[in-house]
RNA sequence: GGAGGGGUGUCCGAGUGGUUAAAGGAGACGGACUGUAAAUCCGUUCGCUUAGCGUACGCUGGUUCGAAUCCAGCCCCCUCCA
């Protein structure tokens, strides 16, 4: 019944993971036969990972479990560029502790997924900054270049567009595709590295590293894509009003990325337990069979699941709890976020204006108005209509407390100090 | 170096002397409806001490009662030619 004999393409195909592959059937024979290394490249321009990049580590994560090699290859040498498609923003040139700095962020969310250390199946993270910055133009165009065919690279999709609608490209970005091939035949040198995983945008790039490593005398090189991934309404993955869905505890609380996948649509609720869970199929066929209002069990089960790979099943209970109370009771959870105010200035009122900004509610008075006008606010679940309201000890319910709400979902407690 | 096109709010994009804080769209946020969903409808979308004030259409100066709009210089981006 399997479409394959490997256990890693099996599970990547019954989850949705793949969109193409390079010789399917010399990949599963390979993944048979022995402990196989395959990389993705990641980008280190921020300090951490958002749920855009949650599909690929994935991919990385299926990949250990099934009993092979994952490289997680940073992008140190490529970011020290800069992304040359980034429109006249200047090109902000990362200094080497802050690239530094960006690796050992990411390290860390990679150890969440990951086993790293110096067995055979073990995770490395090497970056190519160690071979592509000591890269002599004349020696890697005699070596390499002449490996690569021009004619080949202008008839690739991401160059072709270009040029067809008179788009500048330049040598700069043309040159990705080189150093991106240079990669995958340099790690297949250094970790015997035999496949590259990645984004369906990224499969030209990986077929000219399949390219050049046969042209440059390396074993077989495969590739395998996954689809991109977007909501079911479009939206990109792992984006917010308030930024990216950040997978470090410091940037995004537990709480609201328990909260992104809770409120994920109806429609992608199988797909994302399938992606981003590692529950069994049988048990994600039954939650998936759910109609009406039941699939928010489902939506409960994804948001706790996916919060436990990136936080701990602790954390993610917690976050789970705190929503059980603020939305199902209806009543203050304690563990919702906090704001403290010294209690002389609660004393004397604080303006409500105020508080909405430093709730984070809004980033300005005027911001705060408009949604006082708008009817969002409300202090202890009673709506607020005046932007001249002062918010004194007379909120504090019997625990001290005062809960400030923005529209159904968002609430901070505030806390006097 | 030459010729041409362009730089407007989060993004796309209209506007070519005054009622322009700047059409329209997208996105986002809020409200209604629901199921903490989608779709739909309504509202909001520079800041402030908000019947007002301040700042804003690449930058700097100029013309004018009045400039995103006209003029000069500069910077940047793109296309074609050398």
């Amino acid at each position: 019944m399997s479409a394959y004999k490997s256990d890693f393409l099996n599970t990547l195909d019954e989850r949705g993971f793949i969109h193409q592959l390079s010789d399917a059937e010399g990949l599963d024979n390979l993944l048979m036969k022995e402990t196989v290394s395959a990389y993705i490249g990641f980008d280190c321009t921020a300090a951490s990972l958002h749920a855009g990049s949650l599909v690929q580590i994935m991919l990385l994560y299926w990949l250990q479990q099934t009993g092979h090699r994952p490289v997680a290859l940073m992008g140190g040498g490529t970011s020290m560029i800069g992304d040359p498609s980034g429109k006249d923003e200047s090109r902000n040139m990362l200094t080497l502790e802050k690239i530094e700095s960006n690796k050992a962020g990411i390290r860390k969310i990679f150890s969440k997924f990951l086993k790293f250390g110096e067995g055979r199946r073990d995770a490395v993270m090497p970056d190519n900054a160690d071979w592509l910055l000591e890269l002599n133009y004349v020696n890697f165009l005699r070596e390499y270049g002449r490996n690569f065919s021009v004619n080949q690279m202008l008839a690739r999709d991401s160059v072709k567009n270009r040029l067809g609608r008179e788009q500048h490209l330049s040598f700069l970005e043309f040159n990705y595709m080189i150093f991106q091939a240079y990669d995958f035949v340099e790690l297949n040198k250094r970790y015997n590295c035999r496949l590259q995983l990645g984004g369906s945008d990224q499969w030209g790039n990986i077929v000219s590293g399949i390219d050049l490593g046969r042209r440059s005398g390396s074993d077989q090189l495969f590739a395998v894509t996954t689809p991109l991934l977007a909501t079911s309404s479009g939206a990109k993955m792992g984006k917010t009003a308030d930024g990216a869905v950040w997978l470090e505890k410091d940037m995004l609380s537990a709480y609201d990325y328990w909260q992104y996948w809770r409120n994920c649509e109806d429609a992608d609720v199988g797909r994302f337990l399938k992606l981003f869970t590692p529950l069994p199929l049988e048990e994600i066929i039954k939650l998936e069979a759910l109609g009406g209002a039941e699939v928010n069990e489902a939506k409960k089960i994804l948001a706790t699941q996916a919060t436990t790979m990136v936080h701990g099943s602790e954390t993610a209970a917690k976050a789970a709890e705190t929503a059980r109370i603020t939305f199902e009771e209806k009543t203050a959870a304690a563990a919702l976020p906090s704001i403290t105010i010294a209690s002389d200035q609660l004393k004397k009122g604080v303006g409500l204006l105020k508080l909405i900004v430093e709730a984070g509610f809004a980033s300005s008075n005027g911001e705060a108005r408009r949604l006082i006008k708008g009817g969002a606010i409300r202090v202890n679940d009673i709506s607020i209509s005046d932007e001249q309201t002062l918010v004194d000890e007379s909120c504090l319910d019997g625990d001290g407390i005062i809960k400030l709400s923005m529209g159904k979902k968002r609430h901070v407690l505030i806390l006097q100090e």
